[in-house]
Order: structure tokens, then sequence, then C-alpha cells
DNA sequence: GAAATAGTGTCTCTCAGACACTATAAA
DNA sequence: TTTATAGTGTCTGAGAGACACTATTTC
């Protein structure tokens, strides 16, 4: 670091998570109407000040903001980006540490009323859009090499549902026999043997498959 | 953001910048030698606080930290992470917002001194290993399917040279005729017809080659 | 049996990698 | 002519995508 001569005035510094899930095949983002100024009435991701006597860091406070809204296990969570300036917050020079999470189907049930779609948005607060997109473009980024997108599912779920949220991520159609190909042989789910609930479809039912253990493993942060 | 009821104490607010170069076709990183507490004397990455009243966002005091450095043309310039919490500044807890940089061999002549190698450093201030293992990290992981490397050459450079940036970067061996095929095809490089001063090597002179304008533009944030 | 989706098999085209060859300069 | 590196041509195997086929369930 160069050395300044005189110590600078403080900026504010924060943390946003923008908590990423599944409603019905499209992709969603938690947000809170914000109840005090600034920006008082808006939607806003979650996220806080960075509480230095308490987190060790700013992944630790990622981590308090989430699990203030979720009251169950902390999902995958990663460092997206900071994003600063003077112009992004009316109380002065501010820097967001933002990241990125991702919660299961199974998760959703209690917030899914905060839930809203990413490709329809109203106009947040602060720079959130801008955060939310970044956000989407990293995740959309991921999908086409990786099994990340397994994480939004829950727990049993057929190939089909999976490869509509990897289209849905990607933005592309794919070939079914080629997609349930690779998705076997990467080893990233596995059968169950058990099969869709045969009165719910008027067809053939399609067989439960879940997340390989190995999978699993590759984002498990055990976190509590 | 979760409103908060009381202000919380203020975070130390930095940028940090790796500036990366080409010394004899090992990848080296910018380094100073502090002159003050904390660290005095210990070398440590370009860097210095945010200027709340000066900087209109941390890009922009990475920018400033920069020209500081170099007294010529901006280089490539893409955030990396934030690095943070309360042990990695004896002052206090802090939040580095660190750069990657990339300066070409046209323009190590004035900093030479001050550069190292990557992969055989000193114990640095704060947590600047980490920041440059990172940053090397991200440059290795988008030198395989980029373009990226050329900006570390000199204005001319043969194709001989080129991979073997390639190779230092990817640390692996590459084919000569499928890496001349690749970086032509996908319009990386152009010849330009001249030819490798014939009397400094013992044996057919190469083609010289250089960045094509379409690469450079890939790049360019004209930031001056 | 018709309808609908589940699930399988296979062909082709592209591209990365391996590798052998030719070209041209200096010594 | 030998040596050294520059530069080209071609074969092959793996994998992505296209697509046609079979299987199994409900109605």
């Amino acid at each position: 670091m160069v050395d300044d001569d005189v110590e600078y005035q403080a900026a504010i510094l924060t943390v946003d998570v923008a908590l990423f899930a599944l409603v019905n095949g499209r992709l969603h983002v938690l947000l809170s109407k914000r109840d005090k100024a600034p920006y008082k009435g808006r939607l806003a991701l979650a996220g806080g000040y960075v509480h230095v006597d308490e987190d060790a860091d700013a992944l630790a406070a990622a981590k308090r903001v989430a699990r203030q809204k979720l009251k169950m296990n902390l999902p995958y969570l990663e460092q997206l980006a900071t994003f600063s300036g003077g112009q992004r917050d009316p109380r002065g020079w501010s820097a967001s540490i933002s990241y990125i999470a991702l919660i299961s189907t199974n998760q959703t049930k209690e917030v899914a009323a905060e839930l809203h779609p990413v490709d329809d948005l109203p106009k947040l607060a602060f720079d959130h859009n801008k955060i939310i997109i970044a956000g989407v473009e990293r995740l959309r980024s991921k999908t086409s090499y990786s099994s990340l997108p397994v994480l939004l599912m829950p727990r049993l779920f057929t190939l089909w549902e999976l490869q509509q949220v990897y289209e849905a991520l990607m933005d592309t159609k794919l070939d079914k026999g080629n997609f349930r190909r690779k998705v076997l042989d990467l080893g990233i789910v596995e059968g169950t043997g058990k099969r869709q609930d045969a009165e719910s479809v008027s067809h053939r039912p399609a067989e439960l498959y879940r997340a390989t253990k190995r999978t699993l493993a590759l984002y498990d942060q055990t976190v509590g």
C-alpha cells in the first residue's frame, strides 16, 4: 500500500446478499421492503452494515445477514464483487461487498412471499438492480460447465425438471438425450429407483434423481 | 439491506493493485518496500486508502494508485476480489478491494527494479501473498480461453515467444502447430511481414506478429 | 389403442491434440 | 552440408449436437 499522510474520511461498508431460488422453473431473487430511509419502501437485497466488532470478515457478515433472513441452514455463498462509489448511497461514499447464494426449492416455502422473478424487477434501492444483473450473469456463466444448478433443485427431481433449470439459466434449449448422458456420465446426479407420483401425471412417470454426494461435497461449506 | 439501529465503527477501506508483467518469460508482480508502519520495510502491492472526497469509486482509486506507480498509460485493470477481516491489518478491521493489472513488456523498463517473480516471493505485508495467489489463479484460468496474455507482450513478438507466455501462465506444454493455428484462426494476432533481427539468432529468423485491433479493443478501457 | 412423456441408441461433424513433414537462415 | 528453429499438412480420437427410435404409463 501507498502510505498516506492523513487518515481519510470513512466510507460506509456493507454486505449485500443476492439469494437466488427457483419458483416454477423461473429464477427468483429474495428482496425485502426497506422500512427506513434511505430508499424507505423500496425493495432491496438482504444486506446490512459490516459489524466490525462481531464479524470476523465480510463472509461472516454475509452469513449473518443470510441467517437473519432464512431460519435454516446456510446456502452456498460466493463473493460476487464489490460495488462502490459516492453516488450509490445518499448517506455518503459507500462500498457494498456483494455475495450470491443459492437455496434449494425445499427451502423456499418460508420466504416465498419475498421472491421476485429476476427478469421482471422494479427499480430497487441503491444499485441493487446492477448487483442482481451481475449475479445472474455469474450464475449463467457457471451453469454451462458446472453442476452448480443442482443446488437450486429440491432433494428429488426428474431429469426433465433439471434440464428445464439449465435451460432457464442458460437461456437456450438443450437436447434431452445429450443432457441425460452428460449429467449421468459426469456423475452429477444419480437415480434413486423411486418414481414420480403416478397419479400426478397422465403419462409414464419419470424416475426421481438426486445430487450425488460428490456434487454436494463440491459446494459444501459446512456452515450452520 | 437490513437496517441497523446504530452506526457501526468504521472499517479501514483500501485498494490494492497487483500489477503483472513478464520478465524473461516469467510472470512478475510489482512490489514496493513500505516506508511506514505497519509492516515497515516489508514488500507490498501498490495500494492505498480510498480517498472518499476524490475517488468516484473504487476503480477510480485503483487507477489513481496505479498511475502513481507507473508514469504511463494505464493498463488493463480488473477487479479481483475484496479481502477483509479484523486480523489482516494491525490498525483494525479492514477491507481491501483488490485489482489485477497487466502491463506490456514495453512498459516494464522504468519499474524493472520493483518486479518480483510470482513463484518465488518472500512474506509480504498484510495478506498480499494471498491476493497475489488469487490474482495469478484468475490470470491462469482466463489464459486458456482468451487472448488476455497478449497484453503482457511487447508490441512485436514472435509466435514462439507468445507460446512461451501461454505455457508459463498455464503451466503446461503446448503443441507448436496447434498453437499457431489457434491464435491465427481466432484472429488474436496477425503477421507484420517484418522479421526477427537476422543477426540476433543463429537460425532462420521468425516473423514478427502483433495483436490485432480486435484483440486490443476487447480490453481497451480508454483510460489515460 | 391413442396420447403423452420417459428413456435409449447412433450418426456425424467439429475440434483438440499428436506428429511428421518441409522451409530457410546461420555457421 | 549441417544444425537449428520456423512454419505447414494431415491423421485420429473424444465429445457435442442432431435425431430417430423404443418403453411405459394413463386415459
